[in-house]
DNA sequence: GCCGTTTTCGGCCCGACTGTTTTCAGTCG
């Protein structure tokens, strides 16, 4: 049983814990647990069968009997008989904005709601606004919370999130009692996907800048406003929250606000081991509650003992530990990148030449670009057959001849059928400066089978990498299960690279996946996967998502200067 | 439910804002 399983059965315990009424601290070391579970190096199977369980920091007598039945017999009796207690639909209900695990309980035991649906009706029919603690307020929150989960599942993809926080951004850095000003939240982590946007601001006169903040031009709604924080809601329904400090707490302010919340618990009770006691507004000396520091984030993570934790790291995956053992990685960045592989032009379903491509890229500070255009059988992509392919390579030539310290290679993202073998001979192979290998049909299949589709297409040497690995869509469909230790290991047998497609509802290897490719010494490519010029900027999303899962700048093959490429490629 | 060099019991991160409860519980981050 996979650890992700496992972690996914903990969590769900400690909602329906919650939905009980279960104290706090209980239902949390169920979650923390769960985290620790999540990404863990190691194999909660192997754990299990060499008696190892209770090792893990957060598990103890309790939790370790309970795993152990879960992976031992794929079932637990506990589990089991929490879900026939409460009804699961309690749980969707839990999702809803505004809705925690008291007012849900409350609903169901007074009026034996079990599903959003019959929610819907209760709040239009005026019957929860009799309970305790609910009001006519109440009722029309649920309502609004219900219909924004609906229309966006709850969760925005990081490339339309960005444009909203760079665009309230710029209209914030005008007003003149602002300070400092910062993106926060899960935006300045780089998260694939947030629940809404978080700034800060320091200022002396917080209510002008709250003032200021409600007058931004696409707002569709304000849902509060307070003296130091404000939330509203932007036309397109994501929600922005705002918060203001004075200038001395900025630091200390944006490291609670960037979180995760994992993170910001570990790194309090870090700091009240020290000694200390951190909150927004600073760090705090805990006998006599004296202001220590907080200006900036780096002189509290010193204080800590610690090296300064980059945002994107701040996800309780072992960066504290690193930290304060000087062992963080040197982060690889935007400008890092010397060049695209994972690019399509107008041969197959691509809307540019390769001319306008390889101006742009080079424009763009790149030293070289990869078009990696559809196999033959993907005829809906209008994959190129070997004329098409003799006629691009030929074209590539020429263009090549007239550009100064530049290189276009000539690639293909050639297709893995379904019993493994590629879309192309080797004879046609060989022709192409460099292969790139994907699924984009047959999509139906056991883990097993993805994961052997997979192992086959790696044995041919002409293979380099793999595109987009697990095949998601960020909301529209599930990554195979795929036996990603198998993987790994045959990627760093074979000396095949895996793609972190940089496509923003892909970014597919995700940014744990990474991090656990990493350990096992696999290498990388970023790639934007590009369709249009406009596409290829999605480069530092894969930036993201490999900074997320702890690269550094030698594990990613399109680091390397355009010399070391070449030999790579012509091995 | 976990954890421990003051504790095997009694702690467990901390604060803002809302709605409705006139003193605070619930939710969120």
């Amino acid at each position: 049983m996979k650890n992700q399983i496992v972690a996914g059965v903990l969590y769900q315990i400690a909602d329906l814990l919650d939905l009980k009424g279960e104290i706090f601290f209980k239902t949390r070391a169920y979650r923390i647990a769960a985290q620790t579970i999540e990404v863990l190096d190691d194999d909660i199977e192997d754990l299990v069968k060499q008696d190892r369980l209770k090792e893990i920091p957060g598990i103890g007598e309790a939790l370790a009997k309970k795993i152990k039945e879960l992976v031992e017999t794929g079932k637990l009796e506990y589990f089991e008989k929490l879900k026939k207690e409460i009804p699961e639909g309690l749980l969707k209900m839990l999702e809803i904005p505004g809705l925690g695990p008291k007012k849900v309980a409350s609903i169901y035991k007074n009026l034996g709601i079990t599903t959003i649906p019959a929610l819907r009706q209760a709040c239009k029919d005026g019957k929860l606004r009799d309970l305790e603690c609910f009001g006519l307020i109440t009722e029309q929150n649920i309502l609004r919370g219900i219909q924004m989960k609906e229309k966006t599942s709850g969760r925005v993809l990081l490339n339309l999130a960005y444009k909203d926080g760079q665009n309230y951004f710029n209209y914030l850095k005008k007003c003149d009692k602002i300070q400092r000003l910062s993106l926060a939240g899960s935006l300045r982590r780089y998260k694939e996907t947030m629940g809404d946007l978080d700034i800060l601001a320091s200022s002396d006169n917080p209510e002008e800048v709250i003032d200021f903040f409600i007058k931004y031009n696409d707002i569709k709604q304000v849902l509060l406003k307070g003296n130091t924080k404000t939330s509203i809601v932007l036309n397109d329904d994501l929600q922005v929250d705002l918060r203001v400090v004075e200038d001395k707490s900025f630091g200390a302010a944006l490291q609670y606000l960037t979180g995760s919340k994992e993170h910001n618990v570990k790194l309090r009770s870090l700091a009240i081991k020290e000694g200390y006691k951190l909150n927004e507004y600073g760090l705090f000396d805990k006998k006599n509650d004296k202001f220590v520091v907080g200006k900036n984030e780096e002189e509290i993570y010193n204080k800590l003992g610690l090296e300064y934790i980059e945002p994107e790291l701040r996800e309780n995956r072992g960066e504290i530990q690193a930290a304060k053992e000087k062992k963080l990685p040197d982060l690889v960045k935007l400008d890092d990148i010397k060049g695209d592989l994972h690019v399509h032009s107008v041969y197959s379903d691509g809307f540019e030449q390769i001319e306008d491509i390889a101006n742009f890229c080079k424009k763009n500070g790149y030293k070289y670009v990869g078009i990696t255009d559809h196999s033959q059988s993907l005829h809906i992509a209008k994959g190129l057959n070997e004329d098409q392919i003799k006629k691009k390579i030929k074209e590539i030539e020429t263009l090549n001849k007239n550009i100064d310290n530049f290189k276009i290679f000539c690639g293909t993202e050639c297709d893995i059928k379904t019993d493994g073998t590629l879309d192309y001979p080797d004879r046609i192979l060989e022709m192409f400066d460099y292969v790139c290998v994907g699924i984009h049909i047959g999509f139906k299949m056991d883990s097993k089978q993805a994961t052997d589709r997979y192992l086959k297409a790696m044995e041919n040497k002409h293979v380099n990498f793999i595109a987009h690995p697990t095949c998601r869509l960020i909301g529209h469909r599930e990554p195979f299960e795929l036996d990603l230790e198998k993987m790994f290991d045959k990627a760093k047998e074979t000396n095949t690279y895996l793609e972190i497609n940089s496509f923003p509802d892909r970014l597919d290897l995700n940014d744990l996946n990474v991090k656990i490719a990493k350990e096992k010494d696999v290498k990388f490519v970023i790639g934007t996967d590009s369709h249009h010029i406009s596409h290829l900027a999605f480069m530092q999303y894969g930036i993201s998502t490999a900074r997320r899962g702890w690269l550094e700048k030698n594990d990613i093959l399109n680091t390397y200067s355009l010399n070391e490429l070449e030999k790579i490629f012509n091995k």
